[in-house]
DNA sequence: TCAGCGGTCAAACGATCGTTTAGAACTATC
DNA sequence: GATAGTTCTAAACGATCGTTTGACCGCTGA
């Protein structure tokens, strides 16, 4: 128990690039211990299943950012630096943070399982997501007093669009490269460009949306 | 030719509930078949094959949808009535039309499909929205001249990301009844109180952003 | 030395996938 | 009522799916 094996990380590693390109249902097993260079058998051994393998990818991926997400919300309570801005900008950053492992791949899956109904995929977001929702909407509340929570609630709803779909059009571009609407190296915005553009666009949608 | 087959009409809408349940590749011809009280070479009768299906399902739907964008701007650009807002809403409402069709399925379809790596859906979804994406930049642009090109690009996938997540959240609910935070009756805005608080929080985000 | 164990392997399992085929059933035209 | 063309049907095709099996390897502690 020491010393997981290496394989179990090469799975995980190939599921992650395979889910993102291909979907949940899409990328087959014997694509992924291909890619992983492991026998076939290989993810049944250490995962049980396909589904125990999609469980641990999002587990491992998953938990830390919202960990990360939670705790910057907390940081930011305790020394009263509570703002609409600083709570947008805790709530994505984490998503953006490399030490996080969340790489365009993970990315991709994130805003793809969001849209999804598969029963796995859901389960754990609900799980996962769901702490978070409920604080982040909390310091929202207390810091708009004026603005209804049905209301409230729809204008979260539009952050968690803008962040999901502009993610994963950061790693996909959505439209070709010989329309004069939108070339690539238009979008290729810095990073903190693209986190300040977030943070703005979304603190003014929420205070005069 | 005058007369289409009504089974055709039938697999068009098995397909198009099963595509939004089961997403692109879950959803299996015998299952499409069965739902559509047709034989399983139906499909392949009508559509030449699965792939076929999809592609005349999302130029069914879709079609209409981008005309009445497209149609919707020119006229307020001939009024002369153009604004943020006005654009907005010119933009969104159509998804909400139910003369053109788009049901609670369909829409379920479309932000999946948006955040879809599927060679297919990735074709047709360029080819229908890239002229509308123009046209609308186009828009944005010579209302709020002072933004740069690449700022109010981004913006817009701001906006396209609200727009598509909380139009998949109106049929999907994403977190758990039990939770304090989001009960389903809370999300449930009328739709025109939701229109108003899109095109608010666009609007907002596109200015002060 | 050898029993135990975590890990890997090739091979096969039954199930399901999308597609094809040949012919039956229908509809409209003469 | 015979004919031609469209629509539907049952059955089977080969391919691929996720999973299981039992043998085999290398290491460790007794």
């Amino acid at each position: 128990m020491t010393t997981q094996s290496k394989t179990r990380d090469r799975l995980l590693d190939a599921a992650e690039t395979l889910f993102a390109q291909r979907g949940l249902e899409g990328a087959s097993m014997r694509s992924i211990t291909t890619l992983a260079n492991a026998n076939l058998a290989a993810v049944n051994y250490h995962f049980g299943s396909k589904e125990g393998l999609l469980r641990a990818l999002l587990a491992a991926r998953i938990t830390p950012i919202n960990e990360q997400r939670l705790q910057l919300l907390k940081r930011l309570e305790e020394r009263g630096k509570l703002s609409v801005e600083s709570v947008l900008e805790a709530f994505i950053s984490p998503a953006l943070d490399p030490n996080l492992r969340p790489n365009d791949s993970f990315l991709q899956i994130m805003t793809r399982i969001h849209h999804s109904t598969d029963p796995v995929a859901v389960e754990v977001l609900t799980a996962a997501f769901g702490p978070v929702a409920e604080r982040y909407f909390a310091a929202f509340h207390k810091l708009l007093p004026a603005i209804p929570a049905p209301i409230l609630l729809q204008r979260m709803q539009f952050v968690i669009g803008s962040m999901l779909h502009s993610l994963f059009s950061k790693c996909a571009i959505k439209y070709p490269a010989n329309s004069t609407f939108a070339e690539p190296e238009a979008l290729a915005l810095d990073e903190d460009v693209y986190l300040r553009e977030f943070v703005n666009f979304c603190a003014a949608g929420l205070r005069n949306g």
